[in-house]
DNA sequence: CATGTTTCCTGACAGC
DNA sequence: TGCTGTCAGGAAACAT
């Protein structure tokens, strides 16, 4: 399940393969779950558009779009203000005092995977996997193909398109402790908060959490400062180290050039339900924390 | 506003 | 073999 160790993994293998590339043409499957933003400005916003970078934003992979098909300064912003299409990332911030702007040529394709999305560079002739649902034929004659088979991805197109929440490698520690000031819920819950920091996910949360010797159902507000002087490197750790392995491979997540990540071999408390602690040997625990399934050594998190 | 619960999806897997 | 039920989980929608 791709989460910011992942994602970043992937983003860097299409920036690496892609930057440069054209989009000549967008097909989009008929399940509409996927689309973010209406079908006809995603693919107008994509059609001819030049890649000018690939990268990672929380959890989303940003495609920099250059000279779009579309002069998309006319999108109407009040378009999409209407039914489930409503919370559209796109966000425009006009220049007080600027009339309507002649050529804005920059967009995002903002690609959310989910937990089973993946983004494949294929030939033409390769077999066109079960839940395709969007093909972009590329200059190069190359495809890029979105694959999800249960839908939990999101596609759509942006501008000025920001996380809401803080980048966990780039926050401050003092920003990092203010996020959880009076918060009851617990830390688990706060640290998979996209609106708080972007892009940790269920398996770092634990992660984090057992490196930092604290217990998952603490309340936010409950953490001492000095609790939060460990959780703060933790995290921060256990996504770097991820980074360096190419991510965790669980079941579902595969890179962008078809290789898997190795940092599931690291797990230390992730999908080790009744194994010994690594460091007491104490059975690790997992419970349900918000619906999701959260690990802990007893002994060595309080 | 903050927080907790439900919902969306399909494939994998256990059990019968 | 084939069926049924359960589980996985990010984030929006909904309820409190």
């Amino acid at each position: 399940m791709p989460e910011l160790p992942e994602v970043e993994t992937i983003a860097r293998g299409l920036a690496n393969r892609l930057t440069g590339d054209v989009i000549d043409s967008v097909w989009l499957g008929s399940k509409p779950e996927p689309l973010r933003s209406p079908a006809p400005e995603i693919v107008g916003t994509l059609e001819s558009a030049h890649i000018a970078g690939v990268r990672r934003v929380g959890k989303h992979i940003v495609f920099d779009l250059q000279n779009g098909g579309w002069a998309h300064s006319t999108a109407s912003p009040g378009s999409a203000v209407q039914g489930r299409l409503r919370t559209s990332p796109v966000k425009r911030k006009r220049l007080p005092g600027k009339s309507a702007p002649p050529t804005p040529t920059a967009a995002q394709w903002i690609v959310h995977l989910g937990m089973t999305g993946r983004m494949l560079v294929c030939k033409p002739d390769d077999p066109v996997e079960k839940h395709t649902h969007m093909i972009a034929k590329l200059a190069s004659g190359r495809e890029l193909r979105f694959v999800d088979p249960r839908r939990f991805g999101r596609l759509s197109v942006a501008h000025g398109f920001e996380a809401p929440g803080s980048e966990p490698l780039e926050v401050e520690l003092e920003r990092f402790v203010g996020l959880f000031r009076g918060r009851k819920t617990p830390i688990k819950s706060a640290l998979l908060n996209q609106k708080l920091l972007s892009g940790v996910g269920n398996i770092y949360a634990d992660e984090a959490l057992f490196r930092a010797g604290i217990r998952p159902r603490r309340r936010a507000a409950s953490l001492t400062k000095e609790d939060l002087r460990r959780l703060y490197p933790a995290v921060q750790e256990v996504l770097k180290e991820a980074i360096a392995l190419g991510g965790s491979s669980i079941s579902d997540y595969v890179d962008s050039d078809g290789e898997e990540g190795f940092f599931q071999l690291q797990h230390r408390v992730y999908g080790r339900e009744g194994e010994p602690c690594l460091v007491c040997k104490t059975p690790i625990k997992r419970v349900v924390i918000s619906g999701r399934s959260s690990h802990y050594c007893p002994k060595c998190q309080r």
